[in-house]
DNA sequence: CTGTATCCGTATAGATACTG
DNA sequence: CAGTATCTATACGGATACAG
């Protein structure tokens, strides 16, 4: 084998590291739930089936552009079904499949948690500013 | 109460659930393990404490901006704890707090839903996909 | 009603160079 | 060894206008 400088070494371990992490599923589903309205969706299909609408009224915060987006990348990873009924006008439904509903239950952790201790963290990160002002 | 337009009803909806959001528990946990490098040096720190050195070579990817900013923010949160030696070199240890180290365990349940569900993400990803293509 | 298309400002990650 | 400071490119959310 050839002989390589520091930085042509630190830079295949570099690549090596970026392809690991590219097909580890975990990082998958991260950047998959850390959207920014997928748990909130989620969530607001979690007792049921609801047409687009209802959504859009129950998460005020989002625009149309971003709960589309949501809606049809979750659709694409088999975590919901999206039904048109060509009425006029016409209604589309989304429901949970048993993948998205099983992916819900392990947002429910998370919610435990964070319903549990962020509180603390609050209190920590405040604590901890308050010594970084007192320094300053 | 003065009419309101749909407009000016819409946007108060808005504002107050973009306030719901700000004081939602599992939207700032969300919001803090979504950060790109949280899970790793979380994991990297499960199997006990580590230099900063360390880490970093664990973590291949990582640039010292990222790795500095994520450990400061963990450790501000009360997340892990950060122990400078004043040798020559300077040390620094790392370690997960109790709190850090329960929500690594909460972050393995993801860890497990990932490795058991993330390749049926993917065949529907890429069956959606062909989909797609087909018709076009 | 349920979207699509386009533009824009900001936030963020990363590269690079420098320091106690 | 363990950072800090600065710069830049890109991606992303959001606003707006339009359409089937």
């Amino acid at each position: 084998m050839a002989t390589m400088t520091a930085d042509q070494r630190r830079e295949e371990a570099r690549a090596q590291f970026d392809a690991y992490l590219a097909s580890c599923p975990s990082r998958k589903l991260l950047d998959r739930i850390s959207d920014k309205w997928v748990a909130l969706v989620l969530k607001s299909l979690a007792d049921g089936p609801k047409r687009y609408s209802d959504i859009s009224r129950q998460l005020a915060g989002v625009s149309q552009k971003m709960l589309t987006q949501t809606l049809r990348n979750l659709e694409r990873d088999g975590l919901l079904t999206r039904t048109v009924t060509p009425s006029v006008p016409v209604r589309v439904d989304y429901e949970l499949t048993p993948l998205g509903a099983s992916l819900g239950a392990v947002m429910g952790r998370l919610k435990t948690w964070a319903e549990e201790h962020m509180a603390e963290v609050e209190r920590n990160r405040a604590a901890y500013d308050a010594r970084a002002g007192a320094t300053r």
